[in-house]
RNA sequence: GGCGCCGUGGUGGAAUAGGCAGACACAGCGGACUUAAAAUCCGCUCCGCCGCAAGGCGGGUGGGGGUUCGAAUCCCCCCGGCGCCA
C-alpha cells in the first residue's frame, strides 16, 4: 500500500481540490493579480493530444508558482467548438453537431482534469453556448456600428461619421449607403471556393490543388456577398503596438510580414484616346487634383518603386479586375475571357508561385502613361491579384523579377531606367541596354528624362511630389494585409444578428437592420438535415421559418452565412474575467483588474492569424471604451510541437534489395533518381548503428537507413494517448516528462523510455519521504526532526536559487534536472531532515502537484500546499569557502587549484605559479601575459 | 527564391554575460541483491592513442575561414533541417 501508486493518489487530490474549490478565483484579485492563460482547445473527436498537456503543464506550473509566491492568479479553461469537423460528422451522420460537441467536450474536460491542472472550473466556458455566443454577436454589432477615423487614428461610432454635404445632398439612400461603406463590418462581393460537384462552398483548407479534398473535385472560385471586417485600417496600429508586447521576435517579425507595409504611389494611367482629348484630361485633372475615384476610363494603379515610371512598358490588370471586359478589344475577346475563367480556377498561391511560367493574354487594349505620354499595350496575367493593391500594375521588365520574366515570355519590351553597377553588369553578362535579369537593386535614374541621374530614394520623392502637383498620383502607403472574410457558408457557427429588409415582392430594398440587444443571442436554428444547399447558399437557407420574420410590421430575411471558428476565440481571454455576466461581455471594474493576460502559451500555428485578429478586435474593442489596454497579451510563449518516436526505415526494391536512404525521396519512397517505388521497412533500433554522419543497416553498413521522428498523425499510426500514459505511469509523469524534453519552444520527439526515466524519479522522491516496506502510509525512519549539516544546506539553497529562476524564465527542463540532482543526493544520506524533504517537496509540487500533496500530507500538514510560501534561498548558505578552478596554459585546461572564494587577482597567480603542474608546463618558458577572472579560471600565455 | 529559427555523445538535451563542453535523463556495459526475474542500489560510458595501473597525450559542438589570451557561444562563407512568406 505505501508504494508510490499515482492510480491511487492522483484521483484523490483532484476531487480534493475540486470539492474544496482550491482554485477559484476571486472576482476581484485580493492580492497583486496575474492572468495566466492557455490557447483553448478545439475538442475534436480523437480527445486529447499529448501536444496540448505541454503547454498547459507549463501555464500550471506558473501558475502554482505564482500563488505561492502571494498573487491572486487567473487560471481558466473553455472551448473553441464551433467548427467544421463536427459539422462534417452531423453531414455524415445526421447527428446534431451540438451532440458531438458536448461529447467531445465531456472527454476534453475529464483528459483535462486527470492531468490535474490547476484551473478555476467556475469561469469553464464553451464558445457554441448561447451565453457565450450572445456576445461575440454583439462584438460583430459593435463592429457595425463603428467607423474609422483616419484623422484621430481610432474608431469611432457610426452616428459619429460625418457626411459629406453632396451625399447628404443625395437624401437618405446615399447616406445610408455611404454610412454602410465606412463602418468595420461591411458586406462585400468576395470570391469563394465553389465545388459545383460537390454543391458546396469549401474552406480554403478542404481546397488542394485546384480540386476539393474529397473527391477530387475541381473547385472554381465565385464571387459571393459576404461580411468583411475592415482590419485593414488597423494595420498601422497593429504594427506600431507591437513593440508594446513581450513577445518572441520571430513571431513580431512574421506579424509585421503579414500586415507588410510598404511606401509608394498610387498612378492614373488613363486609357489610350486623341492627344487633344489626353492634353485636356491632364489639364483637367492639374486644375482638379487628384480624385478619391478615377474616372471610368483611367487604370490605378500602386507601386512602391514611382523611380521606375519611365520604365513602365506595359500594363497587366488581374483577370477579374472590372475594366477587363470593357476595355477588351473585339478580336481578343475569346483568348481573354477563355483566360479568365482558368485563372478562376487557381487559387493566389498556385498563381503567384515564382517558380510558374507566367501566363497572360493581351486584351488589345492600350493605357498612357502619364510620364512620359507613351502609348502602352494592357494584358491581362494571373500573377497579379485582384485583392493586393488595385489590382493592376504598371510593369517595368528592367527592374521587377516577374515582370522581367513576363516580357521574356511574350517579347514585350525592356528599358533599363536605374542604372545598375558596372559589377553587376559583369556578373550578370548584361549591358545598360541588354539586362540579362531584371536589377532590382536601388541605383542612378536614367533614360527617364528631366529625372536622369537622380539616386532611387531621391527619385521618389521627386516624382511623387510631381505627380501629385499635377493630380496624376498621390504618396500612398499600402499594407499587404487584407481585409477579414468573415462569412461562411455553413451551419455551426455563429449567426449574424442582422436583417435584411425586403420589399412587397419579397426583394431585398439594400436597407439592413442589426439586431438590438433585448435580441441577443441569436440561437441557430435546429435542422434535421446539414447536408449542403446544392447551390452557394449556405445551410440555414433550408430554415425558412427562422430566415424569414416580421419585425414592426416589416418583412426581413436574415443573414444566412455563419461567422468563422476565429470569432469566438477573438475575446475569449475577456469573458474568463466574468464569465456569467449577462449584462456585458465582461464587467468593466472586473476588466481593469484582471487585464491584460500575463502569460500567453500556445502552439506557433496561431502566430499570424489568431493573433492578429484578437488583436484588432481587442483594438476596436478599446477604442469603443469596453477594454482598458491597448494590447490583450502581455507576454506571449509557443510551445514546440510534440514530434512522435523516433523512427528507423530502410528501403527495399521488389527484388527484395535494400536501398541505401540517400538515394530515396522519403515522402513518397520513391527512388530519386529513377522514380522507382521502394517498399518501406520499418527498424528497430538494434538493427542499425552510426557510421559517422549517417545510420546504416548493420548486416549491410553501406546501406544507409533513413532517422528520424515524424509529426505524430492517424495514418502513421505514431499518435501516443494521453489516456495511456496516464494510466501506466500517472499524471505527475506525464507532466514531469512533458517539461523534461528539452525547452519548452523547441521541437521534440516523444519517448516512452523518456517517461520511465521521470516515473522512477518520481518513484525515488517517494522513497526519500515514505517507508515502503511498512503496510500503513508512515515516514521512512531516515527522516527526523533534525538540523541539516552545512553541504545539505548549501544544496538545498542552491537547487532552492535553480528552480525559482528556472520557473521565472520557463526552463522547466533544467529546473527538474536540478531537482534530480538533489534527489539524487538525498537518497544517500542515511538521516534525511524533515524540513529539508518539505522544502523539496514544495519546489516539486508546481510540476508534480499529486505527489507533492501527498507527501505534504505524509509530513504532517493538514492543509493543501497550493498556497504554502515558496521557499526562499539564502545567498550565503549557498557559497562556498573555497573554489576550484581550471588553470589554462595558452587556452587549453592542464589543472585545477583550489583557492579561497573570492581570493584577489595576486593570490590566485601565486596559487596557480606555484602548482608542480603548472610549472611542468612553463619550464623554459616564458609567461608572456595572465588572464585571470575570479573565481572562474587562469590563463597563462607563455612562449 | 526571400526572411526567421536551429544544427552539441548511440538518443533527448545542459553549458543562463566569450571562461572547466557533454549537467540531468534515456539507452548500453559491468557489478551487488535474488533460486530466478522485475524493481532497487553501486560503478563505467564523447572519440582516438599511450599505459599493467594510477594516469597521461591528442582530437572534438554540421563544414571551412576569421576575431580573441580564450569560441558551442561573436563575425563571414558553405552544407543540412524546420517554420513563415512568396
Amino acid at each position: 500500500m505505501p508504494k508510490y501508486n499515482p492510480q491511487r493518489i492522483e484521483p484523490k487530490w483532484q476531487k480534493y481540490w475540486l470539492e474544496n474549490k482550491t482554485f477559484r478565483t476571486p472576482d476581484f484579485p485580493d492580492k497583486p493579480k496575474f492572468y495566466v492563460l492557455d490557447m483553448f482547445p478545439y475538442p475534436s473527436g480523437a480527445g486529447l493530444h499529448v501536444g496540448h498537456p505541454e503547454g498547459y503543464t507549463a501555464t500550471d506550473i506558473v501558475a502554482r508558482y505564482k500563488r505561492m509566491r502571494g498573487y491572486c492568479v487567473l487560471h481558466p479553461m473553455g472551448w473553441d467548438a464551433f467548427g467544421l469537423p463536427a459539422e462534417q460528422y452531423a453531414i455524415e451522420t445526421g447527428t446534431h453537431p451540438r451532440i458531438t460537441t458536448q461529447q467531445n467536450i465531456a472527454t476534453f474536460r475529464r483528459q483535462i482534469q486527470m492531468l490535474g491542472f490547476s484551473y478555476d472550473w467556475d469561469r469553464e466556458i464553451d464558445t457554441t453556448d448561447p451565453a457565450y455566443y450572445k456576445w461575440t454577436q454583439w462584438i460583430f454589432l459593435l463592429l457595425y456600428d463603428t467607423w474609422y477615423d483616419e484623422t484621430q487614428q481610432r474608431g469611432r461610432p457610426i452616428a459619429e461619421l460625418p457626411i459629406p454635404p453632396e451625399i447628404q445632398a443625395q437624401g437618405e439612400r446615399a447616406v445610408r449607403e455611404y454610412r454602410d461603406s465606412k463602418r468595420l463590418a461591411y458586406l462585400a462581393d468576395a470570391p469563394v471556393n465553389w465545388c459545383p460537384a460537390l454543391g458546396t462552398v469549401l474552406a480554403n483548407e478542404e481546397v488542394v490543388d485546384g480540386k476539393s479534398e474529397r473527391g477530387g473535385h475541381p473547385v472554381i472560385r465565385i464571387p459571393l456577398r459576404q461580411w468583411m471586417l475592415r482590419i485593414t485600417a488597423y494595420a498601422e496600429r497593429l504594427l506600431r503596438d507591437l513593440d508594446l508586447v513581450d513577445w518572441p521576435e520571430p513571431i513580431k517579425e512574421m506579424q509585421r510580414h503579414w500586415i507588410g507595409r510598404s511606401e509608394g504611389a498610387e498612378v492614373d494611367f488613363p486609357l489610350d484616346r486623341p492627344d487633344a482629348a489626353y492634353q485636356q484630361w491632364l489639364a483637367e485633372r492639374q486644375r482638379r487634383g487628384w480624385p478619391e475615384v478615377p474616372e471610368p476610363d483611367v487604370i490605378r494603379i500602386y507601386t512602391t518603386r514611382p523611380d521606375t515610371l519611365f520604365g513602365a512598358t506595359y500594363m497587366v490588370l488581374a483577370p477579374e479586375h472590372p475594366l477587363v471586359p470593357r476595355i477588351t478589344a473585339a478580336p481578343y475577346r475569346e483568348a481573354v475571357e477563355a483566360y479568365r475563367a482558368e485563372a478562376a480556377r487557381k487559387s493566389d498561391l498556385e498563381r503567384t508561385e515564382l517558380a510558374r511560367k507566367k501566363t497572360g493574354v493581351f486584351t488589345g487594349a492600350y493605357a498612357i502613361n502619364p510620364v512620359n505620354g507613351e502609348r502602352i499595350p494592357i494584358w491581362i496575367a494571373d500573377y497579379v491579384l485582384i485583392s493586393y493593391g488595385t489590382g493592376a500594375i504598371m510593369a517595368v521588365p528592367a527592374h521587377d523579377e516577374r515582370d522581367f520574366e513576363f516580357a521574356q515570355q511574350f517579347g514585350l519590351p525592356i528599358r533599363t531606367v536605374v542604372r545598375p553597377p558596372d559589377d553587376w553588369l559583369e556578373q550578370t553578362k548584361s549591358t545598360l541596354d541588354h539586362l540579362t535579369q531584371a536589377y532590382v537593386q536601388d541605383g542612378i535614374a536614367v533614360n527617364s528624362g528631366e529625372f536622369d541621374g537622380l539616386p532611387t530614394p531621391e527619385f521618389k520623392k521627386r516624382i511623387t511630389t510631381w505627380l501629385s502637383e499635377r493630380g496624376l498620383g498621390r504618396f500612398k502607403v499600402n499594407y499587404k494585409l487584407r481585409d477579414w472574410l468573415f462569412s461562411r457558408q455553413r451551419y455551426w457557427g455563429e449567426p449574424f444578428p442582422i436583417l435584411f429588409e425586403l420589399d412587397e415582392a419579397g426583394q431585398p430594398t439594400g436597407v439592413m437592420e442589426p439586431l438590438t440587444i433585448s435580441e441577443l443571442p441569436l440561437t441557430l436554428p435546429e435542422l434535421e438535415d446539414f447536408k449542403p444547399t446544392g447551390r452557394p447558399e449556405p445551410p440555414l437557407e433550408k430554415a425558412k421559418d427562422w430566415v424569414y420574420v416580421t419585425r414592426q410590421g416589416k418583412r426581413y430575411k436574415r443573414e444566412t452565412n455563419t461567422m468563422p471558428q476565429w470569432a469566438g476565440s477573438c475575446w475569449y481571454y475577456l469573458r474568463y474575467i466574468d464569465p456569467k455576466n449577462d449584462q456585458a461581455l465582461c464587467d468593466p471594474a472586473k476588466e481593469k483588474a484582471w487585464m491584460p493576460v500575463d502569460l500567453y502559451v500556445g502552439g506557433a500555428e496561431h502566430a499570424v492569424l489568431h493573433l492578429l485578429y484578437s488583436r484588432f478586435w481587442h483594438k476596436v474593442l478599446y477604442d469603443r471604451g469596453y477594454v482598458s489596454t491597448p494590447e490583450p497579451f502581455q507576454k506571449l510563449v509557443n510551445q514546440g510541437m510534440i514530434l512522435g518516436e523516433m523512427e528507423y526505415t530502410a528501403f527495399r526494391n521488389s527484388q527484395g534489395q535494400w536501398v541505401s536512404a540517400q538515394f530515396v525521396e522519403e515522402e513518397t519512397a520513391t527512388d530519386k533518381r529513377t522514380g522507382e517505388k521502394y517498399e518501406r521497412v520499418r527498424l528497430s533500433e538494434d538493427q542499425v548503428e552510426k557510421r559517422g554522419e549517417y545510420f546504416v543497416l548493420k548486416e549491410a553498413p553501406d546501406i544507409r537507413v533513413d532517422a528520424r521522428a515524424y509529426k505524430m498523425s492517424k495514418s502513421r499510426g505514431n499518435v501516443i494517448n494521453p489516456d495511456q500514459v496516464v494510466a501506466e505511469y500517472g499524471a505527475d509523469s506525464l507532466r514531469l516528462y512533458e517539461m523534461f524534453m528539452g525547452p519548452l519552444e523547441a521541437t521534440k520527439p516523444w519517448s516512452m523510455r523518456g517517461v520511465e526515466g521521470v516515473y522512477r524519479f518520481l518513484h525515488r522522491v517517494w522513497r526519500l519521504v515514505i517507508d515502503e516496506e511498512a503496510d500503513t502510509m508512515r515516514l521512512h525512519p531516515g527522516v527526523r526532526d533534525v538540523a541539516a549539516d552545512r553541504e545539505t544546506l548549501r544544496r538545498l539553497h542552491a537547487t532552492i536559487k535553480k528552480v525559482t529562476e528556472d520557473i521565472e524564465a520557463m526552463r522547466f527542463n533544467t529546473a527538474i534536472a536540478a531537482m534530480m540532482e538533489f534527489a539524487n543526493y538525498l537518497s544517500r544520506l542515511e538521516v534525511r531532515p524533515k524540513a529539508v524533504l518539505e522544502t523539496f517537496v514544495l519546489l516539486l509540487s508546481p510540476f508534480a502537484p499529486h505527489i507533492a500533496e501527498e507527501l505534504w500530507q505524509a509530513l504532517g500538514h493538514a492543509q493543501t500546499l497550493a498556497y504554502h510560501p515558496w521557499p526562499e534561498y539564502d545567498p550565503d548558505l549557498i557559497r562556498t569557502e573555497e573554489v576550484e578552478i581550471p588553470v589554462q596554459v595558452n587556452g587549453k585546461v592542464r589543472t585545477r587549484i583550489i583557492v579561497p572564494r573570492d581570493a584577489d587577482e595576486e593570490t590566485i597567480r601565486q596559487t596557480a605559479l606555484a602548482d608542480p603542474k603548472v610549472q611542468e608546463w612553463l619550464a623554459g618558458k616564458t609567461v608572456r601575459k595572465t588572464i585571470i577572472v575570479p573565481n572562474k579560471l587562469v590563463n597563462l600565455v607563455v612562449a
